[in-house]
DNA sequence: CGGAATCCTATCGGATACTG
DNA sequence: CAGTATCCGATAGGATTCCG
């Protein structure tokens, strides 16, 4: 990367001594190309797609879990345990439909059924642990500042 | 309880786990701490934290325009057209008090508001553009796989 | 075991109109 | 310019009960 001040200091040609016409200028390393200037949430932006990806309560608790491999509904009900069967269900059709999981049943009896994450699923892997590394940076400095 | 068959599905990917899940052993790539192994979706995990920062429809548009520098109201509306004033006001309100942006009114008439984004908030730019480059990854895998 | 079917309520967000 | 004030329909998601 060229440029990199990631983390601190903006510092986008907005803010102009003599500006007559300020136009938007986009910050090339938040919105690289034209498919994330939106100007409403569209759901081809790229930042909607992963919005709607996670989105539902419970919805990334019940990644996380899988991302440890496959596991049965009721494997899912113990980890957990406050979930309701109607949300779970609800949570894994979801994933389902947007190819995120998929949903093995084995037969017999009693009937086993197992979810496993997809190849698109495990794409959101780094996502998680940045909004785990971005919770835990915001409530640090939370507890740094006075409020 | 005992050891169930997993013989199902590619397992975690990045790193060579080499048993079974048996009961819950933690990633602690993805979940590093005790703070993140809530079996709810309670406030203080990390995961948790960060969503509820970026909860809300249009919030990601508006943080992603604050990223740029302060915006007035009246900017903030030219930029996000069909935003309803209810809900800009809304949506600034609410990253008002989680400290994620700061407002400022300067007297005069007519009167100006500015705002701008806190140390606070300048923490959820890298987590932008993860949520962008995620999506963008989804987008592509979901073109190069066929149904 | 792994759900489906109902029901019920809170909140969210869009539309519209008005104001200091 | 920078908001308030209402109203309102649509979901989301929790509780409960039942089913193959």
């Amino acid at each position: 990367m060229g440029h990199s001040d990631s983390q601190l200091g903006p510092r986008v040609g907005n803010q102009t001594v003599t500006d007559t016409v300020t136009d938007t200028v986009w910050d090339d390393e938040l919105v690289p190309d034209e498919r994330g200037r939106t100007s409403a949430p569209e759901p081809d932006c790229p930042v909607e797609v992963t919005l709607t990806a996670i989105s539902g309560r419970w919805t990334t608790l019940v990644l996380r879990e899988l991302m440890g491999g496959p596991l049965s509904f009721g494997e899912l009900r113990d980890r957990l345990p406050s979930l309701s069967a109607k949300v779970l269900t609800d949570r894994l059709r979801d994933l389902e439909a947007r190819g995120l999981i998929a949903r093995r049943t084995h037969p017999g009896f009693p009937v086993r059924t197992s979810y496993t994450l997809t190849d698109l699923g495990r794409v959101l892997r780094p996502l998680l642990i940045e909004l785990y590394r971005t919770g835990n940076t915001l409530a640090a400095l939370r507890r740094s500042l006075p409020r």
